[in-house]
DNA sequence: AAAATAGTGTCTCTAAGACAATATGCG
DNA sequence: CGCATATTGTCTTAGAGACACTATTTT
């Protein structure tokens, strides 16, 4: 009753990106024990020094890997049990955050980790075998994005500041695995007012270029009424 | 770095229920410091001996107050500070409990709560000042708790085993705190086919009896794909 | 003008909102 | 039978899927 609790607390954010048309996530290696050498989400504990509530905490974690704040960043849900670390009772609270512009990103290894890179995920989560229950933490994480993504638009904090409507669904069809209708998009970017028209356009090629668009509110997040339901059955 | 964490954590149900056309949540009295003598969230430490995980954890509480095991718990979000607690650094995980038929349960005070009661919500959240951040709390889970009743079937989970499709629509308008057609809750229902007839009827009055409805899957939620928007627009 | 992608038109389909019409069980 | 509620019918509407068609820019 009143003696003190040993609950090791730490926050793991799962960092999504995309490039090479596949989606990513960090990953560091540990090089502490338990779990020496293995790779692992770049999590931490939280500090009560550092650290004013839980979202700074992941934030700190964030920065720290990848110098990056101001992303997008979602709490996604907590697991804690007397099992899931060997040192005994501890509880994670997983983030997920939407990284764009990975190529411009210096990842920065930390205490702790010897090495940091990005690893593809397939349709199933992680190809690699990782450190505590990691691998169904980033499954936890990668159910919630593609969930949201289907009925917010949420997939656009993974683009650049400006976009066209071709990398949104090309963003879209690379998170839920399947062709999306360009026209669905337009219809609920343009017709929900949440996009507004940038003045230059990039040329590549020798197409008609595509309008540039960013977002008129690059902090919120806009729920549509429905879900993508994805191709109709036959 | 290697200083022990001194992190307190604990488990916060919402338990919510319907009788007297209001929804309400179970409260209880503190009557340890901090907050000695305020209206609280019937939660607590999470306990490393006797909890395998947080559920579990959560189940315990839910169980100590109500004697009831087995009703529909989600974990709704984590909320964690250096100064939500006067003692220091803490964290709760709160969930949200759905409880049929709260005639037939006998409230039972526990250590550290000397009184235990129903507490009636209003559209904003509650009515009385609470112990820490339990309002805001609170009002996050009913937040959940409305969204969630708009596109799955969740509500369900607060009504007798047997049920009719008024009381169900009755349950959705006092969560939702507006009109809901029946119409859409049949077509929802029983177009997914969530729904088995019971053969006995209850005879109330002198009109034509209601169907009687059991879920299928009691342990299952549906998502429907939209989400119920209410009355149009004029 | 041709190439090649951008953006629009529009048909169908599903499920919700609205509400009228019909069915049913009981006194 | 008639009352009062239950259940169904069905019209309208919003927004997604499908896919053809038109527009635009550069070479």
């Amino acid at each position: 009753m009143t003696r003190p609790q040993s609950i090791q607390t730490s926050v793991d954010p799962v960092i999504f990106t995309v490039f090479d048309d596949k989606l990513h996530i960090l990953v560091v290696r540990r090089n502490i024990e338990p779990y020496n050498g293995c790779w692992s989400l770049p999590g931490g504990l939280i500090d009560c020094k550092e650290d004013l509530d839980i979202a700074s905490a992941a934030t700190r974690k964030l920065k720290e890997k990848t110098n990056l704040s101001g992303c997008y960043l979602e709490q996604v849900a907590t697991v804690g049990s007397a099992s899931r670390d060997p040192r005994g009772w501890s509880i994670t609270i997983v983030y997920f955050a939407l990284i764009p512009r990975p190529g411009e990103i210096a990842l920065t290894a930390t205490h702790g980790a010897s090495e940091v890179r990005w690893e593809p995920l397939n349709n199933d989560g992680i190809g690699i075998p990782l450190a505590f229950d990691h691998e169904k933490l980033i499954k936890m994480a990668l159910e919630r994005l593609r969930s949201k993504v289907s009925y917010t638009s949420v997939a656009a904090h993974l683009l650049d500041e400006a976009f066209t409507l071709l990398d949104l669904q090309n963003i879209h069809e690379i998170i839920l695995g399947r062709k999306v209708e360009k026209k669905t998009l337009m219809r609920r970017y343009i017709g929900s007012d949440l996009l507004l028209k940038v003045p230059e356009n990039r040329h590549e090629g020798r197409m008609r270029p595509a309008q540039l668009y960013q977002l008129k509110e690059r902090n919120k997040v806009h729920y549509f009424v429905r879900s993508m339901e994805g191709p109709r059955e036959e």
